[in-house]
RNA sequence: GGGCGAGUGGCGGAAUGGCAGACGCUGGGGACUUAAAAUCCCCUCUGGUGAAAUACCGGGUGCGGGUUCGAGUCCCGCCUCGCCCA
């Protein structure tokens, strides 16, 4: 279709999208109609604002944000705006309901994306994203979005990474009170809280509190405790250090040399090869920023249950926190470590990156100190989900890079462990993790002592054990682990069956392994019925009929002896059945016959006890006997901070001589990122021994160093994440030009919390919980007066396209296809056919459709209501070009309702007579419809009511203005340009951003007569038409009069009527 | 492998346990026009009977069961696709 027709000269009066459109855009800019006032905030340096929405603070507020982009160099496609058009809907909608709606729009501009395009287009970053954001910001206005661009910001804008460096600085000087109770802003009991690091420092210089050996902190007094006075200067500065909320620390991190940068994990492939260029990624320490979310963790959890967000990105952040909760247990050393005793909270709970805690009572810290951790210096400690298979643990696994490796090695295996430990750090955690790979370790030489039963058993290193998680060794349970399992049946490592598998589980393992019984395990079977001469007499007998048939099949044997043998011959032999039974059930072999001994004596027995009582039982012998305590372990890190780039926030810190990090004054920030003509990453030589060097570092000396006090410091030389901007920008666009506050607490509390945030799924876990923590972290420290920023969340559904793919699977561009018939596409010259497919829109796919495009042709207004209409928010759908144009003969059609195309004049079938009937009942349908619809979010069938509307009112020879007024207004939200050309045609002065949403009467809306269907024995006979209230009764009356429904009675007897009012009548013979 | 979500005409999709396919697109037919475009109106899930619009009979929401007077919707099992985790 063209809808720009050569005739549209002779129509002066046609619907002229562009002319409608630049003018209405310019009509809100001069206007500043958009313009969203803090309470109280005075307009001086604004234009005036006509309307009354700004500053009355007395009026319901909304604040509604949209996922600010990140600026890239290939503009926007139809793709991206989906989510803006929806809450610009939301937006127009709730102004028109009285409320101050806060929608602001701006730019995450520091990070990867923005970089990546510098470098390939050796253009700096500076530059490149000023050009970016400036054509983002051209496409965004272009589709009439009611944003108040005064309040713009860009994450990459010194006035503002000014405030994220100061909030940096503030975690910086801050730590975290576990214990802490406190009523929070909100009036709500919060347990733990971010304190300012001043008031750590005078709880300890009072003498209340001191230090451990290991510089841990203690709040209450015990022998071992040091007092603060006694310390170096040194030693206190390292134990306030690790207190931190944001502290450095030496953690493995994904080193890339050929790209010169440290990667997160999601940029590594499982291969351990980057993302990006497939080059070789090395595991190595580093010291590292690292911010303490860890810390939060169980808050992160917990009040998610308080928020309006969809139920399955509740469940990712729950999963990604991974909370379990089960028992640390000391394992002692056999012999004692080469080299002396280890340091006894090396591997305690205080170890970084990892949280564990009493599961009940926050235990106060100087449990820490006491048992179990001071009695068993020479021992590795676990964590495990399972402490009821204990006495299966057969052997124990370090993660390689565990401190206590080298110590414990034993000459014999020295070796072989250095060369495993090296070859280790060459693999990513994905790789390592990996349940497909084959299990690697080799054997340390040492032994521990299994606490439950007394036994020796053999310390191996593998890296399918991570430092990362727990503790960074484990406690191997092969009969009840499927990794282990294998590591065990690998390596010829004892495997006990210390919890009996169900029938079920014995069942799907014949049908898995089935039909030839292994041969190990048929003879494994026959020792076992012989083993057992009490109940093996008749399963001996039956046995000896299969002897020597090697092709017996368990199916067979399972219907000889029974599932119960099987089970008895499992416990007593897991090896043969190739798989661990890893579910709960009953506790067996807890202790094994022969064991009557544990570490503490006496031996604590399970068996019988289901695995949730065993979990009990065991847990707490361990406690009674100092082995170990219930505890509460996330999968949660603490979050790695520092990136060796250049486009991002310097850190506010300067390193001192000896290791002392000062955060920068208020005054001196922000701190500038230096400008630097080479601004890329420097590769190096592709060994895992070379060291990071980032762009920073080689920033004029002038910048790195700094000389203070008489004293010299060093900059930090790496930069933020892409993720720190985004943490807190909703509430810098609260007050986003206050030069003396990162916001205005008055203003943060009248606008926060943000009442709908829209945005892709693909921020589900690390953006929203990021961002979360930060909040969190700001309400501790009472800067911001909500426990959580984002009340509720949407996901839109991504925009997908056509791609079409010959016969030898390249991508072809849309142009060059052509649609024959059904469903066939071939390419326009050679007639060859290719196939369609439904994918992301991207440039390799050669399907990506762009906005400007659809825009010139058929205007925003048509663009805006296409998106909406092509199916539910949430869910993913392809763009099809072909149905827009459905959309803007809406509006044309809309159009022609109020002005005649001919003259362009109004319409002469629109009167100021009253309504007729029908017109009524259909505007106050639509207006219903419309109303509960956007407040579903269900713009799609909202646009389908504005389209029955449209067809009621086409065919009308009289239409009366006072349901096409109400229709405008209704209309607004969607189509804002069309809608205001209209209301200003109907001869109304001014915008109608502010006019009240028009309202509808619930009777208004139902039709006289309905039709109801009839059933005779749930088939539809017949339907008749009925009064709309009609009563249950003369609605079975009218249904059984009907000669259609006396027929296919047929004379029968009625056993029962059913009548759902309203509905249908359901007639049972 | 585990978790979550989805599967409805030629297409996008609609449907508080109550007439499956609203609304739009595509396709077909008609009106208007010298003609075309635009516009307006009608038809368009499917099989059968019919000269035929209408009409009548039957089937139908991935597959197989179940609950219910009644299931696209609820429950169980399976298949396929998508996402997240491993």
């Amino acid at each position: 279709m063209r809808p720009m027709t050569m005739d549209s000269d002779k129509k002066p009066g046609r619907y002229d999208f562009a002319a409608i459109e630049t003018r209405w855009q310019r009509y809100w800019e001069e206007h500043a109609t958009f313009r969203t006032l803090n309470p109280g905030e005075q307009t001086t340096g604004w234009k005036p604002v006509p309307h009354s929405g700004g500053a009355d603070a007395t009026k319901p507020k909304y604040y509604i944000l949209d996922m600010f982009p990140y600026p890239s160099g290939a503009g926007l496609h139809v793709g991206h705006p989906i989510g803006y058009c929806a809450t610009d809907i939301v937006t127009r909608y709730k102004r028109m309901r009285g409320f101050n709606v806060l929608h602001p729009m701006g730019f995450d501009a520091f990070g990867l994306p923005a970089e990546q395009y510098a470098i390939e287009t050796n253009v700096h970053p500076a530059v490149t994203t000023q050009k970016n954001i400036e054509m983002y910001r051209r496409q965004l206005k272009m589709f009439g979005f009611s944003y108040d661009w005064g309040r713009e910001l860009a994450t990459s804008d010194p006035g503002y990474y000014r405030w994220t460096q100061w909030m940096f600085a503030r975690m910086h000087e801050s730590w975290y009170d576990e214990s802490c109770e406190w009523a929070g802003a909100d009036g709500g009991k919060v347990i733990g809280r971010a304190r300012p690091i001043a008031e750590l420092i005078a709880e300890l210089e009072s003498g209340r509190w001191g230090v451990d050996a290991s510089l841990g902190l203690m709040r209450s007094k015990h022998v071992s405790q040091r007092e603060w006075a006694g310390l170096s200067q040194t030693e206190k500065r390292r134990a306030i250090d690790r207190q931190r909320l944001a502290f450095i620390d030496e953690v493995p991190v994904n080193w890339c040399p050929a790209l010169g940068t440290v990667l997160s994990n999601e940029e590594v492939d499982n291969e351990g090869r980057s993302d990006r260029g497939s080059h070789q990624v090395y595991r190595r320490p580093l010291r590292q920023w690292m911010l303490r979310i860890t810390k939060y963790a169980e808050r992160l959890l917990s009040d998610l249950d308080e928020l309006d967000w969809p139920e399955p990105i509740k469940l990712m952040q729950r999963n990604w926190v991974g909370r379990s909760v089960g028992a640390e247990v000391v394992f002692p050393l056999a012999d004692p470590p080469i080299g002396g005793p280890v340091a006894p909270t090396d591997h305690c709970s205080q170890s970084s990156g990892t949280q564990h805690r009493v599961a009940s009572a926050p235990r106060s810290d100087s449990h820490v100190a006491a048992a179990p951790c001071s009695e068993w210096a020479d021992a590795i400690r676990v964590y495990t989900t399972r402490p009821d298979t204990l006495f299966g643990a057969t052997y124990m696994v370090l993660a390689p890079e565990y401190p206590l490796v080298e110590r414990i090695t034993t000459k014999e295996h020295r070796g072989e462990v250095t060369q495993y430990v090296e070859a280790a750090k060459r693999k990513s955690d994905m790789t390592r993790t990996a349940e497909s790979k084959e299990k690697t370790g080799v054997f340390t030489g040492a032994y521990a002592i299994n606490p439950v039963n007394g036994e020796r058993i053999p310390i191996w290193i593998a890296d399918y054990v991570l430092m990362g998680y727990g503790t960074g060794a484990i406690m191997a349970v092969p009969g009840s682990d499927e990794r282990d399992f294998e590591f065990a049946f690998a390596f010829d490592l004892p495997i006990v069956a210390v919890v009996k598998p169900t029938a079920a589980w014995i069942e799907e393992r014949i049908a898995e392994t089935g039909p030839q019984i292994d041969r190990a395990a048929a003879e494994g079977f026959e020792q076992f019925a012989r083993e057992a001469p009490e109940r093996a007499e008749s399963i001996d007998e039956q046995w000896r009929k299969f002897e020597g048939l090697g092709d017996m099949t368990v199916t067979e044997l399972r219907d000889r002896v029974g599932v119960d043998q099987l089970i008895e011959y499992y416990v007593k032999n897991p090896r043969s059945w190739r798989a661990a039974f890893c579910e709960e059930s009953t506790a067996v072999n807890s202790p094994a016959p022969r064991v009557t001994t544990s570490i503490a004596g006496k031996v604590c027995s399970l068996n019988g006890l289901s695995t949730q009582d065993a979990k009990k039982k065991i847990t707490a012998w361990l406690e009674a006997n100092g082995l170990g305590r219930a505890a509460v372990n996330f999968k949660l890190r603490d979050w790695l901070f520092s990136r060796q780039r250049y486009w991002g926030e310097p850190f506010p810190v300067l390193h001192g001589e000896d290791g002392e990090t000062v955060a920068l004054r208020d005054d001196e920030l922000p701190l500038e990122l230096p400008p630097m003509k080479e601004f890329k990453p420097t590769p190096s030589e592709a060994d895992a021994e070379s060291l990071p060097t980032p762009p920073l570092g080689r920033a004029p000396a002038e910048w790195r160093q700094v000389t203070r006090d008489g004293i010299s410091y060093r900059r930090d030389v790496n930069t933020m994440p892409q993720w720190a901007g985004s943490c807190w920008y909703y509430l810098r666009f609260i007050d986003p030009r206050n030069s003396d506050q990162f916001c205005d607490p008055a203003a943060e509390r009248y606008w926060m919390p943000i009442d709908l945030y829209v945005g892709g799924a693909e921020h589900a876990v690390l953006h929203l919980l990021y961002a979360r923590f930060w909040h969190k972290v700001f309400f501790d420290l009472g800067f911001v007066s909500t426990r959580e920023p984002f009340r509720k969340l949407f996901n839109q559904g991504m925009i997908q396209s056509f791609a079409y793919r010959d016969r030898r699977g390249i991508i072809v561009g849309p142009d060059a296809v052509e649609e024959r018939g059904d469903d066939r596409f071939v390419l326009k010259n050679t007639n060859e056919p290719v196939e369609r497919i439904v994918a992301k829109m991207s440039k390799a796919l050669r399907n990506v459709v762009n906005p400007d495009d659809i825009i010139a042709q058929y205007g925003a207004d048509t663009f805006r209501l296409y998106e909406m209409y092509m199916g539910p928010l949430e869910t993913s759908k392809p763009w099809n070009t072909r149905d827009v144009p459905g959309l803007f003969k809406l509006c044309q059609r809309i159009w022609r309702l109020f002005v005649d195309e001919s003259s362009g004049e109004l319409s002469p079938a629109m009167t100021n007579d009253p309504p007729d009937a029908v017109s009524l009942r259909a505007m106050h349908k639509m207006i219903k419809r419309v109303t509960e619809d956007i407040e579903a979010l269900k713009f799609n069938t909202s646009i389908a009511a504005m389209f029955d509307f449209v067809n009621v009112m086409t065919p009308l020879k009289q239409r009366s203005r006072a349901v096409l007024e109400p229709f405008v207004l209704v209309l607004a939200p969607f189509a804002p340009h069309l809608a205001e050309e209209l209301w200003s045609r109907l001869g109304h002065a001014g915008t109608l951003t502010y006019e009240a949403w028009p309202t509808f009467e619930e009777k208004l809306t139902r039709d006289e007569q309905i039709e109801i269907a009839v059933q005779v024995g749930g088939k539809i006979k017949s339907r008749v038409m009925v009064a709309a209230e009609a009563d249950e009764a003369s609605i079975q009356a009218a249904a059984l009069a009907d000669p259609k429904v006396v027929a296919a009675i047929g004379g029968k007897a009625i056993r029962k009527v059913i009548v759902a009012k309203g509905r249908l009548v359901n007639i049972l013979v």
